[in-house]
DNA sequence: CTCTCGATGCGCT
DNA sequence: GCGCATCGAGAGA
């Protein structure tokens, strides 16, 4: 297994270290067993400056923690029922973050399964290749909810292990998905030939 | 495959 | 009270 990720991995510009994330390992300690998956696609939140984040209306309640160190979880509710997780970058008082959105599983698929089908009305098998293809999904396998909102990422549940340094020309780029204000800026990225990564882009 | 739409809780101008 | 950094069901092609 890889190394944690040193908190200075996270304290560079948020850019970067969305790019960089892609081909590292998120992992989760789901009692005595692992859950993890190689991140395949990620965004980049620019803080107060960028209209589509949560920064925007500066350190509320909410989105304090992507003021705070680097290094640690962002996890929010929306849409009355999914959970996001966001890495925490740059120096305090940033408001930078990164939205992990997708994973391709590699530990713990069959607990992964069965967090996923928890809350779904048919319980057909589930794809491998949709089990964690998107925010919401990879929160549920993995099983982060809001009691690990502001996670310190060089703990013992919740991390980023390293992995693959992706080579710029696997490296997609789009627009990110799901907001109104931003659009004009190609901030998520994605492996580009992976069938891993969430279904909505048409990009 | 595509598109549309409902679910459902809460943070916030 | 509005609008979500979403998902999956259902309908149609």
């Amino acid at each position: 297994m890889g190394e944690k990720l040193p908190r200075d991995f996270y304290d560079r510009p948020t850019l970067e270290v969305a790019q960089g994330l892609l081909g590292k390992r998120l992992v989760r300690t789901f009692g005595r067993t692992r859950l993890s998956g190689v991140i395949v696609e990620t965004e980049a939140y620019l803080g107060p400056a960028d209209a589509a984040s949560h920064a925007r209306f500066g350190p509320t309640s909410r989105a304090s923690p992507m003021f705070g160190e680097p290094g640690h979880a962002y996890i929010y509710f929306t849409y009355g029922m999914h959970h996001c997780m966001n890495a925490v970058t740059e120096g305090i008082g940033s408001g930078t973050g990164v939205l992990i959105r997708a994973l391709e599983p590699s530990e713990g698929q069959e607990q992964m399964r069965r967090n996923r089908l928890r809350n779904r009305k048919a319980k057909t098998r589930i794809l491998d290749t949709d089990l964690c293809s998107g925010p919401g999904k990879l929160c549920q396998a993995l099983g982060l909810d809001i009691s690990l909102n502001h996670a310190d990422l060089s703990g013992n549940i919740l991390w980023i292990e390293a992995g693959k340094t992706m080579p710029t020309d696997r490296i997609g780029k789009s627009p990110r998905v799901g907001i109104r204000e931003g659009r004009e800026h190609p901030w998520r990225f994605y492996v580009a030939d992976s069938p891993h990564v969430s279904a909505h882009p048409k990009y």
